[in-house]
RNA sequence: CGGAGCGUAGUGUCAACGGCUAGCACGAGUGGUUUGGGACCAUUUAGACCGGGUUCGAAUCCCGGCGCUCCGACCA
């Protein structure tokens, strides 16, 4: 698109009481916008990164075989009491209706959504097992929000959830979905940093698995194991007796971490009080065993800008970067330039590449300094000076040296 | 929820002694000159979180509320 077209700008200062670097640099950039504590507008370039998100999560989601569903946010109360968490889950947001005595909650998770729609088409052995996920809204009454998108009260989630016959069966697709998660961290271009984590599980496991982020911005801290790439949460180390679950090292180095993703063997925490119960061949009844999976998809953007960044502005992987090219039009008097943009344009939109045209009547100046901070991947240069060389300036965000390469052999050598 | 800090144009401001017309920069508008690292000149625009109180006089002091941030607690 044209950046004469985006309605947003860039500021050269973040505002006062914004501490977070993900806050700052996201607002400078003009990604989201602070509606109040923990609620962001995610604005066009925020909501393409987030579309980026999505779609790796959805086709990751779609590769496990869960089907994709959409639930409501608006959630009835009895569901919320059949499971006792009406009065015990303090983050949930319930109110009252203004013509009616009707109360409701805002879903924070939707266990209680699922569980019963499901009961409404599996009774048997044989519709087991299968997986269904959405990628929706959750409301959570934080206490405090706090680091920037880190920690909302409004935010988007993927959940998954799996339902299965018998224990084994759904560790086994406990198993596929960590190594599902694996490749989403990696394609988000977060994987190096993220590493798979022993947490508490519970009342129906040993151990649930979180996927934690390395960054000084993370409220967690966790122990890692550089030998298996795994660590351990500080919640239960001392059980552990301070040694990797997996080798028994007792070398593990303490970083803070965010949670980026978690899996959960939910069992039958949810079906038994739903009763969602199926029949096996014997015809004798059994509940169905559940699994959770999440994934933090405003956490994740943040995340990402957290681990990817330097003084000038965000560097965005390449997996989730709101455009692949960011072309600069450095304007000039010979007309020659604007034609020679406009035709690179065109030819890069035709390709199918995602590029952002600075098309603007700003100076060079203002336009490097915004392609810095907003962080597209490739840069390139169309100007008085680069066509005098021969072609366009090519630079990618995240090196320092620049080629100038003739337009033809650009455009060829693009996908 | 406990503790702390902060609320001045759209943004920033360790700008302003309880006292004159609330200053400066950025942004935005207009006119002009510019065009390879947030250009320049001229000009315009726009402000005290809300409510009380003290005082001849409050941006400044006091009280209450609201908001934001940070620390803690909480957080599958």
């Amino acid at each position: 698109m044209k950046q004469s077209q985006l309605f947003t700008r860039t500021r050269k200062e973040a505002p006062r009481d914004e501490a977070s670097l993900n806050a700052q640099l996201l607002i400078r950039a003009g990604f989201v916008d602070k509606v109040m504590a923990g609620v962001y507008t995610l604005l066009p370039l925020g909501l393409r990164v987030f579309k980026k998100i999505e779609n790796i999560i959805r086709e990751e989601m779609v590769e496990l075989g869960a089907s994709e569903l959409l639930m409501p946010t608006l959630n009835p109360k009895e569901n919320w009491e059949k499971t006792g968490r009406w009065d015990t889950l303090d983050n949930l947001f319930r109110f009252k209706s203004h013509y009616s005595q009707i109360e409701y909650a805002l879903g924070a998770t939707h266990e209680e959504i699922i569980s019963p729609t499901v009961k409404k088409f599996v009774s048997s052995y044989k519709e087991l097992p299968f997986a269904t996920f959405q990628i929706q809204n959750k409301f959570r009454d934080e206490k405090r929000a706090k680091s920037g998108v880190l920690r909302g009260r409004e935010f988007f989630m993927k959940d998954l959830y799996s339902f299965h016959m018998n224990a084994a069966d759904l560790e086994k697709y406990y198993e596929e979905a960590a190594r599902s998660y694996r490749r989403i961290f990696e394609r988000a271009g977060i994987g190096e940093n993220t590493y798979y984590t022993y947490a508490s599980g519970g009342s129906f496991a040993k151990y649930s698995h979180e996927f934690q982020a390395v960054t000084e911005a993370g409220e967690d801290t966790i122990y890692i194991c550089d030998k298996c790439r795994v660590a351990v949460n500080d919640e239960i180390i001392a059980d552990l007796e301070h040694k990797c679950p997996e080798c028994g090292s007792e070398e593990l180095r303490s970083e803070k971490a965010v949670e980026v993703g978690n899996i959960f063997k939910l069992a039958n925490k949810f079906s038994a009080p739903f009763e969602l119960k199926y029949r096996d061949k014997e015809g004798s009844e059994h509940d169905v065993l559940m699994g959770c999976y999440g994934i933090g998809l405003n956490r994740l953007m943040g995340t990402a800008v957290e681990l990817s960044h330097d003084e000038k502005g965000i560097i965005w992987p390449e997996g989730i970067a709101p455009f692949k090219v960011h072309l600069i039009e450095v304007k000039s008097q010979n007309s020659q330039v604007t034609s020679s943009a406009e035709k690179v344009y065109t030819a890069l939109k035709s390709k199918g590449i995602e590029v952002l045209y600075d098309d603007r009547e700003v100076s060079a100046g203002e336009k490097f300094a915004d392609s810095d901070l907003i962080g597209i991947p490739l840069r390139v240069v169309i100007s008085e000076k680069s066509l005098e060389k021969g072609g366009v300036e090519v630079k990618k965000r995240n090196e320092k040296e620049s080629a100038i390469v003739a337009v033809a052999e650009f455009l060829a050598t693009i996908a």
